[in-house]
DNA sequence: CCCCCCGTTGAACGAGCGTGTAATATCCTG
DNA sequence: CAGGATATTACACGCTCGTTCAACGGGGGG
């Protein structure tokens, strides 16, 4: 509501509130929500400190004001995107578009809560929803029950493989927050089974069956799922 | 190496060492890692603030001793179920013995860095690897030609989902951190479209084979993976 | 010309932190 | 009971943090 100030600004000379709340992104990318301090953020911006406090109020809310900004450029890649073709995939897609500082941002400020990153992954669980409704319209996806489910575990593995991009850099060689890699070889070693696993799923077709059934017959008691009694 | 300390001991009268390290825990779990002091640990613990220093040295190395505890437990709960039978879904693993407190520890350091996190993890995929190696054996689950890929791939979509336990309350009702709800009704509402996912995966079968095809022809070049100019 | 306004500065304050250090309580051993 | 080692506390130091506030400077209207 409040941001009508241009979500894409040449990045020379902008009133000193957009470069502190850049810096404040930057900050936050890097060293984490905690450990960004306002004396830190400021020095980065190229201002004093006490500028940080007078277009914000305070960190609190300075956080905040970064939170809704990325999600508003987010949003905005969103909306181009959608229009290009469907997608279910949220890392493909937030590395697709060379935005890999906001997916820093991201991996950073999606374990805490906050309200705008909240609200922005019920989008994303939304628009894969309809996305995949896409897919299975169209016969490139297969029909579920829990449409949404579906979508919300979809998401969840994504973000949270870009949550714990450190792991995945050190398990796998590929760092996701790396915006320029999207065409780098080594993101197979991550994709690669990622789609493997979406194609053809884990279980055979005949213990496929039986952890069907199991959910089927009934899906009040899970702990039988796993492993029964052997 | 130094926790020749029993694993397992009573809740009610121990050494203070082990109630400052079990408090510490706690409030790790509880505020996060950047958020808890030294004297809210004291407090919780029911000691002096100096006393945590004298039995630790710094927060750093009380950081590291909790780590190191966690891993071990962790380690043991894996190595006695292990015996029990093959798993490879670490979530299920980890809240199907109660130990959900160590999960919302695991759920707040997974994020950072640190030595001992990163070595378990790296046991976590070994250990995965070997039991999808067992289910490919015993004809459960479908051979794959990047074994550790798919095991790291399976390991992390199940800590990120972990991790970001919080978005998956609020988007499916179940709370991965909770301890007592490995009956509970409402995780069929994380797990059925997981095991969904992993049993029958997403793509139909025509779709499946252009995917496939996509990453077979030229691992280089993964671009073209997503959607080809559509 | 003066004056006011707005963006901006830098110093200062109070609080809370981690961390040393000296003093005190507790307990085991002879 | 004595005595020393150990466990535990109380306290102070220095630091950094978020936040506040008085002052400054330059540009546009009276």
């Amino acid at each position: 509501m409040r941001s009508a100030e241009p979500l894409e600004a040449p990045p020379a000379d902008r009133t000193a509130k957009a470069r502190i709340r850049d810096a404040a992104i930057d900050c936050f990318a890097e060293h984490g929500v905690a450990d960004t301090t306002a004396r830190r953020v400021a020095a980065r911006a190229g201002v004093s400190p006490g500028l940080v406090m007078h277009h914000f109020g305070s960190m609190e809310r300075l956080r905040a004001a970064c939170d809704d900004y990325v999600a508003a450029v987010i949003r905005e890649h969103k909306t181009t995107a959608m229009e290009a073709g469907p997608d279910f995939d949220v890392l493909a897609a937030l590395r697709r578009s060379r935005m890999g500082l906001l997916a820093a941002y991201l991996a950073q400020v999606l374990v805490d809560d906050s309200p705008a990153v909240a609200g922005l992954v019920d989008e994303l669980v939304a628009d894969a929803e309809a996305y995949l409704d896409r897919g299975v319209a169209s016969g490139m996806l297969r029909p579920t029950t829990d449409r949404r489910g579906r979508a919300a575990v979809l998401v969840l593995w994504s973000l949270g493989a870009l949550v714990l991009h450190r792991h995945v850099a050190r398990l796998l060689g590929v760092d996701l927050t790396e915006p320029g890699t999207g065409d780098h070889p080594d993101l197979a070693s991550y994709a690669r089974p990622a789609y493997e696993i979406l194609s053809d799923g884990i279980f055979t077709e005949t213990f496929g069956a039986r952890v069907r059934e199991a959910f089927a017959v009934t899906p009040a008691t899970t702990d039988r799922s796993g492993s029964d009694e052997s």
